[in-house]
DNA sequence: GCGATGACAACGC
DNA sequence: CGCGTTGCCATCG
């Protein structure tokens, strides 16, 4: 017992958290890498929650279509067979877009616990 | 041990 | 709104 942080940083526990709150994202809702990461714990890392994402690569399991970058911005390519997968996935579960191409925040933004309304 | 890289974020111009 | 810079952190050669 003791220590509940044995070493500085446990790269499986923090892909099982990371696992953990991608999948409660809400269905039609996203939330940002720093978001993600924040919720996970690790406030700062959002560079890891992307990486991790990148690893599972194929895991239908999780919904990495609903993580995404600052602004909204799509984090994947222009042109990358995962970034049309993302897109219409989001749009297929209700999500809107805005402008060129960006998650309406606004709108779907999750926040740990606090839907954001589908207004309409 | 160090430099380079990456599904990031914030800031400045 | 596009683009470059800086910060942050873990992984890789």
């Amino acid at each position: 017992m003791s220590s509940r942080r044995p070493s500085p940083f446990d790269a499986d526990a923090a892909q099982d958290r990371i696992a953990a709150v991608v999948r409660r994202i809400p269905l039609g809702c996203v939330a940002t890498y720093g978001d993600v990461a924040a919720a996970a714990g690790l406030p700062g890392r959002a560079r890891m929650v992307g990486r991790y994402l990148g690893a599972v690569d194929g895991v239908d399991a999780l919904p990495w279509h609903r993580v995404i970058a600052a602004g909204g911005r799509i984090a994947l390519p222009d042109g990358s067979a995962s970034r049309t997968t993302q897109l219409r996935r989001l749009m297929a579960e209700g999500v809107t877009l805005t402008g060129s191409g960006r998650v309406d925040l606004a709108r779907h933004r999750w926040q740990r616990g606090v839907l954001a309304p589908v207004l309409d």
